[in-house]
DNA sequence: GTATTCATTGTTGTATACATCAATGTGCTC
DNA sequence: GAGCACATTGATGTATACAACAATGAATAC
């Protein structure tokens, strides 16, 4: 990182801790801190600190601080909700088009056969799952709904990392990839709704499980 | 309003001026010369603005100036696809609910007979028809999804006021305000889904129409 | 010992001065 | 007259000092 990081990069920075449990969800932190922390003044930290509150990250409490977001299941669990309406609607734009070029190039990448799933379940393959999602929705040719699904997987993204325990989920995983890109292609709109339905409530369900603990 | 508002009310002045068109899309403003107007220094206009931008209200070109965010027929198509899978997902969560009462009362609310629609094609209407769509939201019980619509409302208010042509479409609006809440009373989650689907495209219809004047 | 008051501390909120840089116009070179 | 170098202007970006106020703990009254 820059000697002294602007606003913009205090922001990333931040968001990126926040998103990747770097630090604990509730924690308070102050202006100050941060701000000793970055080597900057407190000017480019609020600013940083003003948007991810807007944004949702965290609450700034006047006179006291502010504190990270904490994640909760059943919030988790709405956003799962908000997730499946917003995928499913791409999927409705998706087959509104004709663009069987981006969605041939998609299907290969998850065709169980060709692909080497030699990605073990870490962070490659978490990363790779969702791309997926953000690759559909780029060829949805809606940027506003782009944007909404990369807002939703920002508040969700800490807990979806969690999950993934065996082996098998792998194969499923690119299998159900495959699947809802086959079933595209052939403008079978019902059907693709209903797997990657499916596909999302399991990510749900493994998310409220994992929360418990 | 207060004599030195703070970061909080201008955030909301402004915010207000846009969504209401107060302020010429595509115009450009300073921070000092809202500091002026405001009478208070460029610190809390700052804030205000940076929060309005994270929220896509406008853009702060650095060094240049912020400018209001203008609006693009397209745009404004896509923020109502994204409409329509957020409210039908709304349904969705209100049929797996049992709360028949908030409906009921809802649906007296819009009851063509007992109603007295001597509101007439004014702002009034326009600020009923919108809380319809957010009482719909509430009764739901997904927070998340409130917020979103909310967010999506905040975006399309301005064009969506602007349309609301003759009084058919008042007594249109009234009756399918109604068959929706029956529908949903009846648990007829896929029929009242159609006609959500219909009554919001004949708005984004409207809308693109008179956004091309 | 308990409750109340109040000074202290630490935090965000605001004002202001200065830094940085894009845009503009002006004068010089040719 | 055309084009380039450069000072000027004005905008946001940052640093810093101070203001306002919630929280904490200590001193005091009883």
């Amino acid at each position: 990182m820059d000697k002294r990081p602007n606003a913009q990069q205090i922001y990333d920075a931040l968001r990126g801790m926040i998103i990747e449990l770097q630090v604990m969800p509730g924690s308070r932190v102050t202006e100050n801190q941060l701000a000793d922390y970055f080597e900057v003044s407190r000017t480019p930290v609020r600013a940083a600190l003003q948007r991810l509150e807007s944004e949702g990250f965290l609450s700034i409490k006047p006179k006291q601080g502010c504190f990270i977001r904490a994640i909760d299941i059943l919030t988790i669990s709405h956003y799962y909700d908000v997730r499946v309406a917003l995928e499913n609607s791409v999927l409705e734009e998706i087959c509104k088009l004709q663009d069987q070029q981006s969605l041939q190039a998609l299907a290969q990448r998850w065709n169980p056969e060709t692909a080497l799933y030699g990605l073990d379940v870490s962070d490659e393959l978490k990363a790779a799952e969702e791309a997926f999602h953000q690759d559909l929705a780029l060829i949805g040719q809606n940027p506003v709904l782009v944007h909404y699904i990369e807002d939703v997987n920002d508040h969700i993204r800490a807990v979806r990392r969690l999950g993934w325990p065996n082996s098998k989920s792998v194969t499923d995983t690119y299998e159900e990839h495959y699947r809802i890109c086959q079933l595209l292609l052939a403008r079978d709109l019902k059907q693709a709704q209903s797997e990657m339905t499916n596909h999302i409530r399991k990510s749900q369900d493994q998310a409220s499980r994992v929360t418990l603990h």
